[in-house]
DNA sequence: TTGTAAGCGTTATCAG
DNA sequence: CTGATAACGCTTACAA
């Protein structure tokens, strides 16, 4: 095993000095240019890498960015990851990720232990419980200290910095409007609880459409699943959920879910039932992921865009790095979402 | 803005040395009781957090590891991750998470970048890519540089060091037996290229449970899918290669795939041609993900314990790097497979 | 009990 | 053209 030479090494090796064999590395003219080969010649045989920590230290400046993922099983996360990395890979930044699990405490652990040095600043999208709880010191003692935040898709109002959204609103109207175009009459929403912004967002989109066509709201349609559920209390709700609404009113004949999981679940309640997809059921899913694609029918979904939100995202943290944009200045960046039209729908 | 206090600045506005404060904040005995409460209960005023890129430069150990996916979007990496966390967090360290994305550029940069200082160790599933090329220089640099590796899933044999692998033979083995099993007489099998270990290992899992039952081996059941392909154009391959098929064999009553999309696709296909699954078709997938648990009927898989992997993966690690594993001495530790049964299989 | 100084690997400044 | 020195923030012998 041998450790990376390091410039003292080499400066010894060839009798020269600590500075001379910096300066050559990074071919400063000072240096004669006969040296300067010599001195690179040899770094290279013994295959020098510049020690980054040193770099770090000394620059104050990483290069670096953290990505805080509430979950790393996404795909809507995983395309902005991609995005993020594309426009930082383009701008010479490297990038890592650390997950927060939607846990409170290990989003803070996570940036307190990326704060001190090892990255320049954040992109992240707020774990769940944070937002149950409300605080947002963590947020806002980063950003006192100098490293700026991008909050992308689950943000805080609270908190002010840059950000970039789906406009989930829009994207719930026009799903809504879809099913209302081709004929449905009443439609089925299932949301999370109501402390999660994008949950409620979409709902609120729903209502809006309804409210432009002059259908009235009608709260037993809206099903609310708990956020601690486990996958199989998931499908256990939303089934239940289903029967009492369907005992209800047997002509349902539309639904729209905020996540994958949750609109799969309840195709599957109709697929389990016998009815036809869309014939009598027409499903539309919040979801840039593989379920709704890889269902039998496909689904219907509201895409988010996620790689172009990555980039947006980036953008906004390293123009602030770099000093393009004003220290002071926030932006809200809003991404359309798109309908994605598979066969669940007519 | 307040950048973060330094041990300097503390020392300069309580008039004593930084060495005095450093130890104080340490706690060390040597500094008188008073002078050290002092100086810690302004130390938690001024909210001092140690930078860790110094103490990092300082003590030539980061206490963070990499892991390098090839790609994010992957259940199964996902369970590995968050075995991998749960020990190094117990353990004190920190993890981060870098993306190859199977392309052999990436993997390179990706390692070259942290292995300068930023981390103590890799964890890592290697890129398809480089597998591909058969290229592992990387591999082979960073360890002699002292930086230790854990290949987890797709590993090579070319490079010597500890290794977590799934026992895919085996994990085949016993998918093809509980088709055999239930009656199935032919079973197709769709895999990837030869290059990629895992599917020639499970190709060859699925030959000896039919050898063993004195099957014949029919090439024809084999279906190999190009890597380069979208996931649009699997799609359109599979659904050719199995009309091709069924057409010489309209009694194929079995299928295994390798991975989940290919699974799903397949099981797609018969759906679409109306046969019964299982009655007519048994279907198991290679897959820890949600397709398989979500399709309707939802899919027998192999699942292949991610968490348990993530977790040896990182004991052996962590003990290389804490002295407790000699260096040159390197281990293969073998997951076994569960079959969780669904509603796909009799 | 407290302080000084060296060192981790690098670069910028200034002097030779 | 080359080299010594200081500095980034921290720890730790060793002095005082």
């Amino acid at each position: 095993m041998k450790k990376n030479v390091t410039l003292k090494q080499i400066a010894k090796e060839l009798g020269v000095s600590v500075s001379t064999v910096s300066k050559s590395l990074r071919d400063n003219e000072e240096i004669g240019l006969e040296t300067r080969q010599k001195i690179q010649a040899f770094a290279k045989m013994y295959n020098y890498k510049p020690n980054s920590i040193a770099l770090n230290l000394r620059n104050k400046s990483t290069n670096s960015i953290a990505i805080i993922l509430p979950q790393i099983v996404n795909h809507f996360f995983t395309n902005v990851v991609q995005g993020i990395e594309s426009e930082a890979n383009r701008r010479n930044y490297n990038v890592i990720i650390a997950v927060s699990n939607d846990s409170f405490e290990k989003e803070v652990l996570n940036m307190e232990t990326l704060v001190n040095g090892s990255i320049d600043g954040f992109i992240l999208s707020v774990a769940k419980e944070t937002m149950k709880r409300g605080d947002y010191h963590h947020f806002n003692e980063t950003i006192s200290q100098g490293v700026p935040i991008v909050m992308f898709d689950r943000e805080v109002q609270e908190v002010n910095c840059d950000k970039v959204v789906i406009d989930d609103v829009q994207g719930a109207k026009e799903a809504t409007q879809k099913l209302l175009k081709t004929g449905c009459k009443r439609i089925v929403f299932i949301t999370t609880e109501d402390f999660v912004s994008v949950g409620n967002l979409r709902l609120k989109g729903y209502k809006e459409a309804l409210i432009e066509s002059q259908i009235e709201i009608d709260d037993a349609l809206i099903i609310k699943v708990k956020d601690q559920f486990s996958s199989d209390e998931i499908e256990k709700f939303i089934f239940q959920e289903l029967e009492k609404l369907i005992q209800i009113y047997p002509d349902v004949d539309g639904l729209i879910g905020v996540n994958e999981f949750y609109t799969i679940t309840a195709a599957n309640y109709f697929k389990k039932k016998g009815s036809k997809i869309p014939g009598e059921v027409s499903i539309i899913a919040f979801s840039d992921g593989d379920l709704p694609k890889y269902s039998y029918p496909s689904l219907t979904a509201v895409r988010q865009h996620g790689r172009e939100m990555g980039e947006a995202a980036a953008k906004l943290l390293l123009d602030k790095l770099e000093g393009i944009t004003p220290e002071e200045e926030y932006q809200t960046i809003v991404i359309e979402t798109e309908l994605k039209e598979r066969e669940s729908t007519k």
